[in-house]
DNA sequence: CGTCTGACGATAT
DNA sequence: TATATCGCCAGAC
């Protein structure tokens, strides 16, 4: 099991995707500033390696508000976001200035 | 090492 | 608003 996925970047990553509050999204470009990640696209790469991890994966979108999840899970996606109360416009994005969330402080640190 | 891929992002058009 | 392009970076091989 030395997986790639158990090194401390990744395990910031998950702990900040699983601070995203429910009804709430999060932007991957975010997450990976606030956990000190190498970029957004680690954060997709994180996601993809996730199954049973515990994970409000389904908060994630890019920045323009989008789901970028492939297949079947970008489905399954809208339907738990909706289920959550986060509303589509009606070309299916997402509202950031209403519905998004912002990481308080980078992940491991403490406000003072 | 070099090359390719991708659940990204910013910018130009 | 949509598409094209480029920069970026970890992993896979």
């Amino acid at each position: 099991m030395a997986d790639v996925l158990e090194s401390p970047v990744y395990a910031r990553i998950y702990a900040t995707i699983r601070r995203v509050p429910r009804g709430r999204v999060c932007t991957y470009g975010e997450i990976a500033r606030a956990a000190g990640a190498g970029g957004p696209r680690q954060v997709g790469f994180a996601l993809r390696h996730s199954f049973d991890r515990r994970l409000p994966w389904h908060r994630i979108l890019n920045a323009a508000g989008q789901i970028r999840a492939p297949g079947a899970s970008g489905a399954r996606q809208r339907a738990l976001l909706a289920a959550e109360g986060v509303r589509f416009t009606a070309r299916g994005r997402i509202d950031l200035r209403r519905f998004g969330w912002v990481a308080p402080w980078p992940a491991g640190e403490l406000p003072r």
